[in-house]
DNA sequence: GCCTCCAAGTGTTACGTATAACCCCGCTCG
DNA sequence: CGAGCGGGGTTATACGTAACACTTGGAGGC
């Protein structure tokens, strides 16, 4: 019996198995078909069951150079949002052998512990948030393969996208509420700069813009309940005729549009109508329920580590955006008549 | 210049500032005081700088046998709740050199890959739930030192334990529906076999039995708004006086009960008054806005974080549960009369 | 004048793994 | 009957770091 005090290694399972440790190694790899017969392989992993061996991915690492781990980059965790993508993510990860470490977003963390800065060879590779770009750049630093969640296709020099349709979520809300009568929006937009969120706006006005008679003002708001009650209550009171519907970035925002809605005196939808983006669990906990964008999140995820996937293994990433799905219920309803 | 093609390493650095690999590892390490000149050290360190060297983990976790990384198991990434405690634990971790990765429940992500059969060589430490208690059998297999978050003090043998003092908020809530003249509850329970919850019915139930007249009926819920609401419906219809406070095991499913009540043609809190347990944003997005009891999730990560520190450091973790808040909102209101 | 001591380093080793290079033996084939 | 070959292994080495043991040149003590 080996010592027991400290943990079994290769070395030890070769000596109760009567082989070397290159033997145990080979049987243990896989490689081992034409080199090892099958009794003496049979022999190595008895005696490693036994053993309760565990290789040390520290030395593992240490000698192929690589951990097949890679990091996802998230803006914040407050959301169930990224826990799908995660979900999703660590699937396919899990399939290739792959784990995934979660990074949130540095606020609150502080920058005495860059990640980064260790990370590079305790990584193979990295997808991120657009909406975590303040990291970016430390990313760059290192020459980590590297993929990005919904950002800007062209600009993000190198690194593969992988994106979710939002433009056409924003496009199928618009027919939606303009088929309602709808001709006067509230665009609330999340204040974080970032690519997905301003093609949002772009989005938006430019369908507006086609439409004879439509004119869109647009409110940026913290995303939080509370900072979009307050974002959208002073908008919506603004001089000036009253927006019948109000487009938000997030389901979070339209939350807080609702809140901000009713503390006026009006009703949803009779009085204004609200959309959300996302499809949260908050959602469907709103009274009346929210007419909002499905993102498949785990969709994303899985798509997000099948792309970094590829570029680990120089095939091209595959392309595509990811469909979305307007999921109507009752904060939408027909405009009501214009208020001076 | 040193070759461009691979990453530097320590001797490269050696190599650039004319001295030894050890001297590199010295002054790098910070063990230098009188062992290396402070000139020397200077230099190394600029060579360092220049080229762009950052230490190779694998290696060095391989020989000092640690990693400086622990493990957070939590249930579920569902909620901004376990964001919180992470955030928390990563606050402390990184004040101490320490890194922490996430492990979200393992449904989702399958057998597959068990984070523990590869964990215990990349791990120093696990800060579990008790929520993810599947995990634990793994877990206790592997030897590394263990602390459990609102997990029953006595019955999880040998680990260290930090709880949030949730009887105390139970109490807080039964005594201010008792206040407003409710004598007749419904406790919508999580059906997740979990001290954590347990506990909570406990409480609740030694409560209302000191209390004449009272009468409390238990209804298991599936943590999801919509099987919460399923749940409810039923039992706030079940023949028999209808309950007039329902007291959730958390935030989502008073979500739910807020819903069935409404459905029932109700309202909260003229007809039933629904209490929470977490004070997620969720809970002013409703209207009204629900009572419930605020967990702060984030000193609960930071206190897991110190207790595993502290069991590391052989040191006794710091006991003491962590106070909670009852929050009075818009959801609980004076008992209606009884009605058959 | 010799021994001791200290500052300022250097040489060497080990951590545990994966793999390239080698070795031996029995069998087949020319 | 010797060369070749393939099955079944073994030996040796390298990955990059941290730390222990050792060296050297000079200053100081007695």
């Amino acid at each position: 019996m080996a010592r027991s005090s400290t943990r079994p290694t290769s070395r030890d399972v070769a000596q109760a198995a009567g082989v070397s440790q290159a033997a145990v190694s080979l049987v243990l790899g896989d490689k081992w078909r034409g080199r090892v017969s099958e009794a003496t392989a049979d022999r190595v992993r008895e005696a490693a069951r036994d053993l309760g061996y565990r290789p040390n991915l520290a030395a593992r690492n240490l000698r192929l150079g690589r951990t097949r781990t890679v990091l996802l980059v998230v803006p914040a965790l407050t959301t169930e949002f990224f826990a799908g993508v995660y979900t999703g993510a660590a699937r396919v990860a899990g399939r290739h052998g792959f784990g995934v470490v979660l990074y949130p977003s540095p606020e609150g963390i502080g920058p005495a512990r860059d990640p980064f800065a260790s990370a590079q060879s305790a990584l193979d590779g990295v997808i991120a948030s657009s909406m975590a770009a303040d990291a970016l750049t430390a990313i760059r630093g290192d020459q980590l393969p590297l993929v990005m969640l919904d950002s800007d296709p062209d600009g993000s020099l190198g690194a593969a996208t992988v994106n979710l349709d939002i433009a056409d979520g924003v496009r199928q809300v618009t027919e939606h509420l303009l088929a309602l009568g709808h001709r006067h929006f509230l665009h609330l937009a999340a204040d974080v700069p970032s690519w997905t969120f301003e093609m949002r706006a772009r989005e938006l006005a430019a369908r507006l813009a086609a439409e004879p008679g439509a004119r869109v003002r647009t409110a940026p708001a913290p995303i939080s309940i509370d900072g979009a009650r307050t974002a959208a209550e002073a908008a919506l009171s603004a001089p000036g005729p009253r927006p019948t519907a109000v487009v938000c970035d997030d389901d979070k925002l339209a939350a807080g549009a609702c809140k901000a809605v009713r503390r006026l005196g009006l009703r949803v939808p009779d009085d204004v109508s609200v959309t959300g983006l996302d499809d949260l669990a908050l959602a469907t906990a709103l009274d009346p329920e929210l007419t909002t964008v499905r993102l498949d999140a785990e969709l994303f995820g899985q798509r997000g580590m099948e792309a970094l996937l590829a570029v680990l293994d120089d095939r091209e990433p595959p392309g595509g955006d990811i469909p979305v799905e307007l999921v109507v219920r009752g904060s939408t309803g027909p405009a009501a008549p214009a208020t001076p």
